[in-house]
DNA sequence: CACAATTGCGTAATGCTATAACGTGTGCAA
DNA sequence: TTGCACACGTTATAGCATTACGCAATTGTG
């Protein structure tokens, strides 16, 4: 049985590329945008680069934006709670700033229950512009 | 100026064709689904989907799905709030519940404005398996 | 050891989702 | 009548994701 964080250990070779990748990234990258930084490693087709982000976000070590059609790397990983986790995505220089809120969570899981909907994952994506980003 | 909400009333031919196959449909649709059920009224291309959505979507009579990539009729046209709406989708059947909470939006607006994040549009997707489906 | 089962990998082809770019027609207001 | 805004139609293209096939390495088991 393995554990439930499967840190960097026992990664394979194209999932520890893709990776890297995101982890050099300062933002979300496509799956199209990581297969072209990797054909100088020898990356060929979109499938290396998807079956390992399967892996990844099933590790918990990357998430799906899915207002992007895009990947992070986790910002804490490591961590529990990947099933919580949340997003602010700024649409003017497009930093993404994972969070976690245990009410927010709590919200979420009590919604859910009061109508026996059993709650598996949760995507919760805020759009706008971030401080540092002030928008006229 | 036109108001808020703009009813069943001033949407051009395409526009509510599009919206009629939503309204009809069970669940969610996507664009070239609903292509192709509208090639009979002579339908031929998906811009003719994607541009009739994106103004559905802006008078608030249509959501789009993230996690999906697939548009629901709101399921409480001319209401208000359209910014927070948010939805539980499930797996089996491929039901969708449109809910809205003041507390989960004021939670979520808590924390933008906690970090200077000008929140435009929130995205809050549930996904797991609704009561009436008892996944074993 | 031999075997089956599992897992990751490589490649090619395909399918699904969305937009760019161009031109037409209509209604309205300066 | 001129200019503008807007909806529309069409073609082509771009961007995102999966299916299908086969091979190689690993592991667990009788």
């Amino acid at each position: 049985m393995t554990s439930l964080a499967n840190l960097h250990t026992d990664l394979t070779k194209n999932q520890s590329l893709v990776l890297s990748a995101l982890s050099n990234a300062n933002g979300p990258l496509s799956a199209y945008t990581i297969l072209d930084e990797l054909r100088v490693e020898g990356f060929r087709a979109p499938l290396q680069v998807y079956r390992a982000l399967d892996k990844l976000v099933e590790f918990g070590l990357v998430h799906r934006l899915e207002s992007l059609n895009a990947f992070v790397a986790c910002q804490h990983p490591g961590c529990e709670g990947h099933e919580s986790s949340a997003f602010m995505i700024c649409d003017t220089c497009g930093h993404v700033e994972e969070f976690s809120d245990n009410a927010l969570t709590k919200r979420l899981s009590k919604l859910a229950t009061d109508v026996e909907f059993n709650l598996q994952k949760t995507t919760v994506e805020l759009r706008g512009s971030c401080g540092g980003c002030k928008t006229a």
